[in-house]
DNA sequence: CAGCATCCGCTTTGATACTG
DNA sequence: CAGTATCAAAGCGGATGCTG
């Protein structure tokens, strides 16, 4: 990005994140750890090849993130972010509690993607009854698994899977999401295509506090 | 902005503020509540005129900032964030936050007013000792007045002036912004050409705690 | 196939000039 | 003062091609 020329902190940020797509590849990182190009290109639907690549090399100047070329065995490039870009996590999620009341308002032909939603269940997510010992949750949505544990009255949210599960969600991701969330109940994401296998119980300890994200257009009325 | 088409809050929420441009008209908004035309446009020096009445367009039709035309004797039209513009401050200060380290590194042709620390005073300053009273500095820059308020152990800053303050700083901005922030101390301040009237004992009070802006160009070593 | 670089048409931005 | 109009330059998106 050009430049603003201003001694000011913000502006110096956005001089280094403020580009397009930027924070979108941050966003990735932070929800997978370790990507190849490939993954980013699929985690990006719509970025066209080659501004990955550049903002690849200007991420990585800038120290924000990045690159192993693998060991020998295998030709693929890891990309990771650095203590630098781990500092974005704010920003991130700052942003992330902004926008989410604008999902509401869905685009017919946006793309969903279920591992989209791990930021939300990391910084949304509370164990109400920490005492009663550790959860976890298998997520299996039709494009990808999502782990849910609580420990210590943690929770935490990430890609994978994991070995008997205390409970098993599957189905449609974006319903199994506003399940979560908390934008919808359990009966309503039966009706909805949502499966679940184990103990629903456990549901009830998660709580989310996060920002509601209506169903009706609410237009966010603006109380000036 | 033109669309991601993904039903991610990040990605919905950089579609309406992730613009060029965009961030730093609501800094400006932030830190002095109520703008006319020109004085978004002396506080974002580099900008041009057609983009800022565009950004203005799109910030308005997105329910960020609303304009009022005011009253028949004025002839100003005047730029006010509204709640939701206002809901936009984490995202600003996380961003600051992040920033702020990469300040150290000088561009030399950068441009500095001194309103631009309000926000990172706002943030960044404690009043260690609230029970002995308020106390209210006033910094006279050579383009600008800023006070400094701290009352019940909340410390405020804006643009203005005020009467019979504890303290008045004197001097350039940036000397008085690495002064109050922390990045130096009082006899330096006054070795580069800070003045003080009054009880300059207050400021002992006024502990900074942002992120040091370290004045070596420590590059931000990456510990990966 | 993963990881880019190149080319081309379109959109956004910047600099300047101009108007009620 | 508060913008609009104009045009050149830069950035972006999409397709395609090249290299290990």
């Amino acid at each position: 990005m050009r430049g603003y020329q201003q001694v000011c902190g913000i502006a110096k940020g956005l001089e280094l994140v403020g580009d397009r797509w930027t924070l979108l590849i941050v966003r990735e990182l932070l929800i997978r750890e370790a990507c190849r190009y490939t993954d980013l290109r699929n985690g990006l639907p719509g970025i066209a090849t080659n501004l990955l690549a550049h903002r690849l090399r200007d991420l990585e100047s800038a120290l924000i993130i990045y690159s192993e070329h693998a060991s020998p065995p295998v030709a693929a490039a890891v990309y990771r972010l650095t203590d630098r870009g781990r500092a974005l996590e704010p920003v991130i999620n700052a942003i992330a509690d902004w926008g989410r009341p604008l999902l509401a308002e869905s685009d017919p032909d946006a793309v969903f993607q279920t591992h989209w939603i791990v930021l939300a269940l990391r910084t949304d997510l509370e164990d109400t009854e920490p005492e009663q010992g550790p959860i976890r949750v298998q997520i299996e949505a039709d494009d990808e698994s999502i782990v849910v544990e609580a420990a210590d009255g943690v929770v935490d949210a990430r890609v994978g899977r994991v070995n008997a599960p205390d409970l098993t969600l599957r189905g449609p991701g974006r319903v199994i999401s506003r399940l979560l969330l908390g934008n919808s109940s359990l009966p309503e994401a039966r009706n909805q295509g949502v499966e679940t296998i184990g103990d629903s119980t456990v549901l009830k300890r998660l709580h989310a506090n996060g920002p509601e994200q209506r169903t009706a257009p609410s237009k966010l009325a603006s109380t000036i």
